[in-house]
DNA sequence: GCGACAG
DNA sequence: ATCTTGTCGC
């Protein structure tokens, strides 16, 4: 398996290929949410994909992969961790989604090249990165307001690496980036859309849901019963 | 050295 | 991520 040595070159070569300027589909039609869940006792990890309908937010395809974990938690490989999971279960969608969001972070990251990044210059598809808590950068004037927006600001060069978006009046923020192939006031808006009743965007809620099922799924299949006699 | 640290 | 119900506060 790949070292986090390895990892870390690794990220640094594909760095280079994000786009971080929209090459969407217009109008989009599609949207995926991607989230993975975990068994600490058994060391299964359960990622899923769900498609759903942008305008309506119906669901028109999930896909799940249970799997053993491969690779340790460690804050900025976290895409080693979950893309396995994540790459089998959108390998057996049905439907192909015009874009994906991720529950994690884009280009938010030490070196650029989180999650969203990771996945999206894998598919060569459009990738926002959204996630529940910063990893890096800072921000502040974020008004309590939903649709509020502060600049995500990173920590050694200053630069513009995401937003702090408000999706609800008074609730913690979350924090989107550029994954792949979109710009960020474009991720912000689409990710503020998505947002329509709760905190997370609902293709993050959904994903959740499902993964947590297939991981259900996968250890009451695998219990075989004792041998009847 | 210390603190921070996506899930 | 996970351990985990009711409870404090707007």
């Amino acid at each position: 398996m790949i070292t986090p040595a390895d990892a870390i070159i690794l990220q640094e070569q594909l760095r280079a290929q994000v786009i971080t300027t929209d090459v969407l589909p217009h109008p989009i039609r599609t949207i995926a949410g991607t989230d993975v869940e975990y068994d600490k006792s058994t060391n299964l990890i359960a990622g899923s994909v769900v498609v759903l309908d942008y305008n309506t937010l119906s669901v028109l395809a999930v896909a799940s992969h249970c799997m053993e974990v491969t690779f340790p938690y460690i804050p900025g490989l976290f895409s080693f961790r979950e893309m396995p999971p994540l790459l089998e279960a959108y390998r057996q969608l049905e439907v192909e989604p015009d874009l994906i969001i991720c529950d994690g972070q884009g280009l938010a990251h030490q070196r650029r090249f989180g999650l969203a990044c990771h996945f999206g210059v894998t598919l060569n598809k459009p990738v926002i990165g959204c996630g529940k808590t910063r990893l890096c950068g800072q921000y502040q004037n974020l008004d309590e307001a939903r649709g509020s927006v502060a600049p995500l600001i990173a920590e050694d060069d200053q630069a513009l690496i995401g937003h702090a978006l408000r999706t609800r009046d008074g609730i913690n923020p979350v924090f989107v980036s550029v994954g792949h192939k979109i710009s960020l006031d474009t991720a912000t808006d689409i990710v503020l859309k998505m947002a329509t009743q709760y905190r997370l965007p609902e293709t993050t809620r959904l994903a959740d849901h499902y993964a947590r099922l297939a991981l259900l799924d996968y250890k009451s299949g695998s219990n075989k019963p004792p041998e009847s006699v």
